[in-house]
RNA sequence: GGCGCGGUACCCAAAUGGGAAGGGAGCAGUCUGCAAAACUGCGAUGAGCCGGUUCGAUUCCGGCCCGCGCCUCCA
């Protein structure tokens, strides 16, 4: 089955192609570290790193590479206000980030270069620029001459005349044309610099990205990603950089996704609207965070509020605790034939099968984690519903559906980043993210649920109910096991 | 103003030219000492509005209204 994405580039869905067979070549903008990331940082990241997964389990040899932006105005600028060198603030702002990843669960590109690591790179693609009659110097900057490009405006479906009318560029005069963006900017006093045969300076955005992506993946590669914000004029000025040198294509594929909205605006730093990748994993845990992101297809908007994540929550802990059940099924010594009987032994076997086809089909439809999320939960009702049908004995059938689920979980989970955890595990990241926000000790509930089982085995039942009251109302909730033991989690 | 995206039940959210997955909330029930969880049942005769194409449209086309994004740094 063909892979479909939608490509801004076409504006259509199409089937992915990769250039070479078994190989993709991708490229996705990343942070530029000068602060903290947000929740919307990690949609981009999540959402590519799921793009990532899937395409690996799909056989494909994939060369992802996602860059890191360690120079420009922002970090010049608080580097000066914080009296930290940029170095050290760029270091720090990517340690910060990896440490976000890490949480997230969000696996390590192939490549991770840094800006900074690729002047001599760029300064060779501005040459070429220059030698194309696309660029030109202007005290000791260079611009690209955008209107040298004729396919400029391809990738926003902008034209330039319409782009100058509603120009809100600030008159440059050192520029021929307001369109036209820096490449490389002279240097300024107590300004990092960099060599170059136009004078000290420092390179633009734009050109460290048509740079490292051409020099890693060479050109055309398959696919570039990144926010919907990049569009124009980052990626847009990117295909003016590459493809102004020649006649080749940059890119085949660009994938873009949608914004994580706050009060139905978006989250951004310049709103002061965000809340951090570690605010947002301390008060909802990781995983709960990620399955938040992926409740949604990637290119549209996502709305962060309260009500979304305990929604994300209460879907999540529904699996999971599907999961809790099943750890209670010994596992089976060998897998047998499943062999169902009945109605719902039969519905369930079936789901099972249908499942995997139901997943991949969602996510080889340009990844859509929401369908392929839905079609998990048909199965986990189905589950539920046999289990509570079953009574407490273990049947070769329990055993051999307990053994095909996980395996399909697994692989749900090496795919979506997700799911991957132990019940217990789970559970307890939310013992501790609820312990943290609703500041209750972890200790002092077990006490609590401690002197409930005493007076239950006394059969004081009002005192047990007090108690539970009591947790109820600092948002404990407590699921008494037949076998007399209390389960506990925050609400 | 230009370009782009979207408007699906109380909320979130998929798919689809033949009549609408899934999650949450709600109500009723089963179970439980009581709960919780789980399960069952109920819930859009209609998909922003108006036209058109079609045997048939939520799905295609056109117009209008509304929201958002980009056009300046931005994931």
């Amino acid at each position: 089955m063909p892979i479909r994405v939608y490509n801004s580039l076409t504006q259509k869905k199409e089937t992915l192609k990769p250039l070479k067979k078994g190989k993709v070549g991708m490229y996705v903008c990343g942070i530029t570290a000068y602060d903290v990331c947000h929740l919307g940082h990690a949609r981009a990241a999540v959402n590519f790193d799921v793009i990532y997964r899937y395409l690996r389990q799909n056989g494909l040899d994939v060369t992802y590479v996602r860059n890191y932006t360690d120079i420009d105005d922002k970090i010049i600028k608080r580097s000066q206000e914080t009296k930290m060198p940029w170095q050290e603030l760029t270091q720090r702002y990517i340690a910060e980030y990896q440490e976000d990843m890490l949480l997230l669960n969000v696996l390590t590109p192939t490549l991770e270069p840094k800006a900074t690591d690729h002047i001599p790179q760029m300064v060779e693609g501005i040459q070429k620029l220059i030698e194309k009659k696309k660029a030109y110097e202007a005290n000791g900057s260079i611009y690209y001459s955008v209107r040298a490009f004729k396919d400029y405006g391809k990738l926003s479906h902008k034209n330039i005349e319409e782009l100058e009318a509603g120009s809100r560029v600030e008159i440059d005069e050192t520029k021929k044309d307001p369109l036209d963006f820096a490449l490389w900017k002279a240097a300024k006093p107590g300004e990092p610099t960099w060599d170059s045969p136009w004078g000290p300076g420092r390179p633009g955005w734009h050109i460290e990205c048509s740079a490292m992506s051409t020099h890693y993946l060479g050109m055309p590669f398959d696919i570039h990603g990144g926010g919907r914000d990049l569009i124009f004029p980052h990626h847009e000025n990117e295909i003016a950089q590459a493809e102004g040198t020649g006649s080749k294509k940059f890119c085949g594929y660009f994938l873009h996704n949608g914004h994580v909205n706050i009060n139905a605006e978006k989250m951004s730093k310049s709103l002061k609207n965000f809340k951090t990748i570690k605010e947002v994993a301390a008060e909802h845990t990781p995983e709960v965070v990620r399955f938040f992101l992926l409740s949604v297809h990637y290119g549209s908007p996502l709305d962060y509020t309260e009500k979304n994540m305990q929604d994300a929550k209460a879907a999540c802990d529904r699996i999971y605790l599907l999961e809790q059940r099943l750890e209670t099924i010994p596992p089976a010594k060998k897998a047998g034939p499943p062999q169902p009987k009945g109605e719902l032994e039969k519905a369930l076997a079936k789901s099972l099968k249908d499942l995997d086809k139901k997943f991949k089909t969602a996510m080889d439809d340009d990844f859509n984690t929401a369908a392929a999320l839905g079609a998990i939960f048909e199965t986990v009702r189905l589950y539920n519903k046999y289990l509570d049908a079953r009574g407490g004995e273990t049947t070769p059938f329990a055993q051999w559906a307990r053994e095909r689920w996980e395996a399909q979980r697994e692989c749900y989970h090496q795919a979506l980043g997700i799911l991957g955890l132990k019940s217990s595990d789970y559970f307890a990241q939310w013992k501790k993210a609820g312990a943290q926000t609703k500041k209750i000790e972890v200790a002092w509930v077990e006490k609590k649920i401690k002197e409930r089982e005493e007076a239950r085995r006394q059969k004081d039942f009002k005192k047990g109910d007090v108690i539970r009251g009591e947790l109820s109302g600092c948002g404990v909730e407590l699921k008494d096991r037949p076998d007399g033991t209390t389960e506990w989690h925050f609400r």
